[in-house]
DNA sequence: CTGGCAAAGTGGTCAGACCACCTGATAACA
DNA sequence: TGTTATCAGGTGGTCTGACCACTTTGCCAG
């Protein structure tokens, strides 16, 4: 026999972050959000100071909102980071994680890539061109790396599976360090011609394409920063 | 020109929530570990309770200790805790949901069977094994979904990646009600086999079959549940 | 017009009190 | 003797009000 958990009560720090989590959630994706001060809130909402302190400080690390000292509490949109601290807090050694990264990245971007080119909006297509374009004329390293990844982020937007999106932005921070490494040592252009060729095969929605195009250029990666013996055998897929 | 932003010097609450990852973090793989009370924390870090409280509060959404009314706080593993709540924020609506999750599980599980295939430790085999054993012995449904459950994080446990196992956890949790569903509607027979097809493979280091062998199995799942047309085209995987 | 300073508002920390909950020992009862 | 009710002590939860540290703003002296 298995017995379900006891439901209780609900805490005054939970009613509190539920309650602003909402609000967030409606009002985010329209305009920049700003919460009221912390002593405010504690007024309106008719609790002590210390309950909205412990409720605010737990959607910061939800990455809903950015606690900043002597400004004020913003609303983000940085619901990766959580699973970005579980993977530093899980896997401490960079060398380890990088490994791990690159085959659960892998296993994702090729498959987002493919729903890409199947559902990608119009928009997101625009979104895509422009971003590529930025990597194209990127002044420098970083610039080239923040356009980068930018790319990838867009084509997990474009996979129109919230949860790709999730993982690999967080992946992708994860990863930044390597991929500086990388365009610093081989520049950006084979980076420009592989996006473009992944762009090419999601604009022309050929999702085959796209996956395998996307599992090259992850591959590739492996081979800039100098990993190797990275895939299962009996991989199927070409 | 890209600037770096500015390290601002962490807060006494950061200091304290690390000081007492660390200590979890080498404590927690040998024995189950109660941290002291909050009253006596705070004496022996020479800081306040409120302090003590936020830092622990924070390690609690972060899936690493469990803090009890009146009994006190305990280090625990929930790492895919903080993901799972990420997930939850980001696609309130159940359904889809539950489709961008099985999307996801057909990118991940099959790779992170292969590797298990790869490299899984006598140690692990057994514990599949003894899983195995489990759900065929399952009095219940609900003792069948335990089991169901704990063969795939056993599998992602397997795979060596813990990154893997940290988001297949946090899936399968978002997953359960549909497992149970699932196996209310057609018995834990099909489970049973297909489970066992997937551990002979494993056992027989044959990471090719064990990919394929569990990509069916998800997709069964999928049927079995009631949704379609989640496969991107031009897969080439077989 | 410019530079620096001061006020006001923000989050960060502190101390001490009391409430709500759980456990285990003790006392009362059958 | 065995069982049950009670209570005391320890735990986390909440409240209060004070003070510290950081930022912005705008005034004021140069």
């Amino acid at each position: 026999m298995t017995l379900a958990a006891i439901a209780r009560p609900p805490s005054l720090v939970e009613k509190v972050r539920d309650q602003l989590a909402e609000l967030l959630r409606r009002d985010l994706p329209e305009q920049e959000t700003w919460l009221p001060a912390e002593r405010e809130l504690a007024l309106q909402l008719r609790v002590s100071r210390s309950v909205v302190r412990e409720a605010t400080k737990r959607l910061e690390s939800q990455g809903l909102v950015e606690i900043q000292h002597g400004i004020g509490i913003r609303g983000v949109d940085r619901l990766h980071r959580p699973l970005n601290d579980s993977l530093s807090l899980l896997i401490p050694d960079e060398v380890a994680r990088m490994k791990s990264l690159i085959e659960a990245r892998l296993s994702i971007e090729p498959d987002a890539a493919a729903f890409a080119a199947e559902r990608a909006t119009k928009a997101q297509l625009e979104a895509l061109r422009r971003v590529q374009l930025q990597l194209e004329t990127a002044p420098d390293n970083a610039a080239a790396v923040e356009a980068d990844s930018a790319f990838h982020h867009s084509i997990a937007e474009a996979s129109g599976n919230l949860i790709y999106r999730l993982i690999l932005d967080s992946l992708a921070e994860l990863g930044r360090a390597s991929r500086l490494r990388s365009i610093s040592r081989v520049g950006k252009l084979p980076a420009i011609e592989q996006h473009a060729s992944i762009l090419a095969a999601i604009q022309t929605r050929n999702a085959g394409s796209a996956r395998t195009l996307m599992r090259n250029h992850v591959l590739a990666a492996v081979v800039d920063i100098g990993l190797c013996g990275l895939e299962p055998k009996g991989a199927t897929r070409a």
